[in-house]
DNA sequence: CTTTAAATAGCAATTAAATTTCCCATCCCT
DNA sequence: AGGGATGGGAAATTTAATTGCTATTTAAAG
């Protein structure tokens, strides 16, 4: 990974649509060079996919929420049985397994409060939960998807 | 918004990369009248861009952390003041304004922990800063672009 | 330093594919 | 029945991907 492959990852990660022939353009790179780098990043899995993003309040799945978990236990067990269930809840759009307080922390996208409480029940009846807190987003002041290079 | 819309995102949510030809052929349409449908999708806003997702592990980034910040007051000013200076940090990947406890909550992406240091300092002399209270993520479960529809 | 080998860039031609446009048919709602 | 919206088909145009080869650069070894 040099200057060049930075410069590439950097332009797809703003516009993911450009063609090669754009993308040769912006990184000043003829277009077979360039279509052999990007080929290459693909295969060793450092450009992970390409997206379309939707714009979540659009609609109508506006409202953000962070949920901490905790189980009952932390044996391997009863984590991975919660992890499966979890990727079955699709206003999951992430969760991490955390240090200290909670065992888990969730951001979930949901339409309105009564929206809000029917997953919540759904999460608390999630196999191995033990309980949930959750704080809601007032506003999303930076939402990026490009991670700096 | 019918059901061929949501199709549509569905499919683009998963691979941005289908090509108009592709993308009718997976909905069941006619180019034409697809290629019309993206366009407006676009045109409405719903569809808000399309981005290549990097590794962030691949590229030595795999660690996320999440800060809650407190700020010295709540005045407007306050607020403008470090959502204006926390933008121009390009590791902070979400920031969110919060009810509750903190004022805001971040997700940042590190190295390792002397990026997180490096980080920590950044983010405690933004202006307005009085608190920053950080957990790490030991593991990411799930981690999503697509949103239910 | 100089030589050599490997890696990468550039160029150009080919091949293939996708976008866009236009018009007509059809469906649906009032 | 009428009008608006949406779908279908196909032609025309534009654009991009891919390839094979040569030149150049880079890095390592002597």
């Amino acid at each position: 990974m040099d200057e060049l492959d930075r410069k590439i990852l950097k332009v797809l990660q703003k516009n993911g649509k450009f063609s090669n022939v754009q993308l040769a353009e912006k990184v000043a790179l003829s277009e077979s060079a360039c279509l052999r780098r990007v080929k290459l990043l693909e295969e060793s899995g450092i450009i992970e996919r390409y997206v379309m993003l939707v714009n979540q309040r659009a609609v109508g799945l506006g409202n953000n929420a962070f949920v901490r978990v905790t189980l009952d236990g932390q044996q391997r067990s009863v984590l991975s049985q919660f992890e499966e269930a979890i990727h079955e809840v699709p206003e999951v759009m992430e969760c991490y397994m955390m240090s200290g307080e909670a065992d888990y922390l969730l951001r979930i996208i949901c339409r309105d409060n009564d929206d809000y409480i029917r997953i919540h029940d759904v999460l608390t009846n999630l196999p191995g939960v033990h309980r949930v807190q959750t704080s809601f987003a007032l506003r999303a002041v930076v939402k990026k998807t490009e991670i700096p290079l």
